[in-house]
DNA sequence: TTCTGTGAACAGATTCACAGCA
DNA sequence: TGCTGTGAATCTGTTCACAGAA
């Protein structure tokens, strides 16, 4: 748990990798290992071993010659960066079927993420109940926002609503979104927004085919 | 519809953005544009003008100086190198939670995709009814991807099935892969993953707040 | 001898600046 | 005058090569 600030500005290709050494260090702790080798780590990850030295070269953790890098302390030191060790609330905008699939996803809890409350526009769908949360409307965002401190919006409503439950969002206080819609959306600076876009992968599979290397990205 | 084979090999990061431009252009068609200009378009998808201009540069639909670019000819051009003219079959490994969403979701046909089986490892689910296709059985793989001719593989499955299940896809000659597990996978050559990962989304938010820029990226 | 840490070389992508055509 | 097209400059990220500690 050190909380550690960190050391320095990480670049944001190397803060791309970091939640997959994240989770290949958890795993690698959990089969008992003490100690991984930048060689080991690479193979998990599906890099090379030059940069996942040089990412790591970022942290303050330091590895040792010979032998590798002590797991315990990476892992701490990466939860530590990427914000797993304080919980921070989350409000979910659109519950249909993507909605509520994510609405029962067990993966927000992992990662230092509760839930607060579920909000959409159709008056039809507010109130009914989605996993252990009533759907709320989205007027009631700045008071859901306030009551609960909540810090990230997760926007799965359709492209065509997308821009209005980002304004929303940001408007009730939300600096920080993750987006489903195949849109770009539009913030108020210091807003971060990250956008998951399966329509784009599909056709970006249709594109890359029959390509040299194919690297998995995200 | 142009079948235009790909002028030139286009780079990767540009690759990366023909969708957006594509999805933009449509909607500009949809409003009536036959034209559209680099500075629009920029508006649109959250890029520079120049930037617009130099990936659009890597195709062969040239615009018009002091006007901006045919809107009809690029749509169809970008869609014929992202593949969407061609049908294709698609096979989903997984129906829990996400898969269940994915196997409803309507972007696969717009996206020139058709949902041809579903198939799942648990043998509880199996025959199951999701949408309007009968659950099947992983071992059933090879034949029905022959029989569909499937060409891309679609992951949803947790992380701890995630290789088998790409294991299973390749085995059976699917060359494209689309992975929703927060894992790395390893393919044979010539196969294409991408990988679609809410997990890592979630903790990349929480490195970048408090960030400079921060880009939408897919 | 093994494996980390890092400067240096390299490659790729973005931004700038401007020439040129409608 | 407006907007495209593209070489040049810059910036960012990756790969190489090797020095040095355990």
């Amino acid at each position: 748990m050190s909380g550690e600030p960190p050391p320095r500005s990480i670049p944001t290709a190397t803060a791309g990798r970091l939640p997959a050494y994240h989770r290949a260090l958890v795993a690698a702790a959990a089969a008992g290992a003490r100690t991984c080798s930048s060689a080991e780590l690479a193979a998990a990850v599906g890099a090379h071993p030059d940069q996942v030295r040089k990412d790591l070269s970022h942290l303050a953790t330091r590895g040792t010659r010979g032998v590798g890098y002590p797991v315990g302390a990476l892992v701490d030191e990466l939860a530590g960066v990427l914000g797993l060790a304080t919980e921070r609330a989350v409000v979910l905008v659109g519950v249909g079927n993507l909605g509520r699939a994510l609405a029962t996803y067990d993966g927000f809890a992992a990662r230092g993420l509760r839930l607060a409350a579920l909000v959409d526009v159709d008056r039809r769908v507010v109130g009914r109940r989605v996993g252990d949360l009533a759907v709320g409307h989205v007027d009631e965002l700045p008071a859901l926002v306030r009551r609960h401190r909540v810090e990230l919006g997760v926007v799965a409503v359709p492209a065509a609503a997308a821009q209005a439950a980002a304004d929303a969002l940001t408007g009730a206080g939300v600096t920080a979104l993750l987006s489903f819609a195949p849109a770009h959306l539009r913030v108020p600076d210091g807003v971060v927004v990250r956008s998951v876009d399966v329509a784009t992968e599909l056709q970006l599979l249709g594109l890359l085919r029959g390509r040299p290397a194919a690297r998995a990205g995200t």
